[in-house]
DNA sequence: GTCTATACGAGGATAGAC
DNA sequence: GTCTATCCTCGTATAGAC
């Protein structure tokens, strides 16, 4: 009997199998890419993944469970009311979440948005990711506003699909080209 | 026997089609949508739309191919050696033509790149949109350059997204607003 | 934790009648 | 042009042995 709270059939193939999902999930859709082929990369059956989640869709939250975390992580540790510094901080918190993050996280929301819009988890990265629009912006901004934060997050995983699928670039350049093309669209072109 | 060329036995069945597939492939993606849901809203069967198109891909083939000739026609029509009013127009161009296709359509892109990546038709989208870009920049432009010509482009796509997804801001305005930030992203926050 | 075997439905696609 | 009927494959998910 072991009582030092390790169980000797652990394995690591839950948190493998996290990883092999968002890849697939990424390259080829979420509707798209089967359980079995899952398993297959993690060289394992079908059967087995459902030990480790209960559902399809489980495997989709628990990927975006620590993405979101990040998130709201970058909104919590915000100043307000924001500041130039603090303005620019929380752009270079956002651009290093997406570099964390990866290429493959940015695909899987964007190829598959309508999927995860339907899960419990999509309602909560829409909320964490207006929070970061509403905290990035001043006072009492307007959809219009915010539109320019809109389109300088974005500037980040643009580069990234600019270098890595559209091949135009190195992906170490772009983004730091992203960086104060993002900040001169958030600061509307004027000089700070 | 008739003799003007009409053929009693056509229909509209196949333009119905593409405009309900386009909606059903943007709001649902590609391979979460089924053939029985397509015919279901045309109100014929599955076997029906078989008559109209040899494959499923060959109803996205057909979504595109008006989108992409839109594309062409623009880069076609762009003046070179490229002045300011030139790329004003080209961009007012583009703009037009995103306002044209409307939401779907670029829901559809965004939420399929892969799909549509695989497809003959995919890569000549991606070579359109090289050219249009490549239009768009000064003359003999890096990576970096571009990347500044690909943001300005996305900046109409998110606006249509921001106002209907995200529910922040009405179409017309957000449109309005988004011009003249594509044009100060392009040229770099100088003043013309 | 992982396996084999299987239930059950839905998918794309075809054959042939009308 | 559209239908009914059908084929075959693959999907998610479960049961129960090891």
């Amino acid at each position: 009997m072991r009582s030092d709270g390790v169980d000797s059939r652990r394995t690591d193939t839950r948190e493998r199998a996290v990883g092999v999902a968002l890849s697939l999930f990424a390259q080829r859709g979420y509707t798209a890419t089967s359980l079995r082929e899952i398993a297959e990369q993690l060289g394992i059956t079908k059967a087995a993944l459902y030990f480790h989640f209960r559902t399809k869709e489980e495997i989709l939250t628990a990927i975006l469970r620590g993405y979101l975390d990040g998130i709201n992580a970058l909104v919590v540790d915000a100043a307000r009311p924001l500041t130039a510094d603090g303005q620019e901080a929380l752009l270079r918190g956002f651009a290093a979440h997406q570099e964390r993050w990866g290429l493959d996280l940015v695909m899987l929301v964007r190829q598959n948005y309508t999927e995860i819009h339907g899960l419990p988890i999509g309602a909560e990265i829409k909320s964490a990711m207006r929070s970061l629009i509403e905290a990035l912006s001043p006072e009492g901004a307007g959809p219009e506003q915010r539109l320019r934060v809109r389109l300088a997050l974005s500037a980040f995983q643009i580069a990234a699909v600019t270098a890595s699928i559209e091949d135009d670039g190195d992906e170490a350049t772009l983004r730091a080209s992203a960086y104060p093309i993002a900040l001169e669209i958030l600061r509307g072109g004027k000089p700070a």
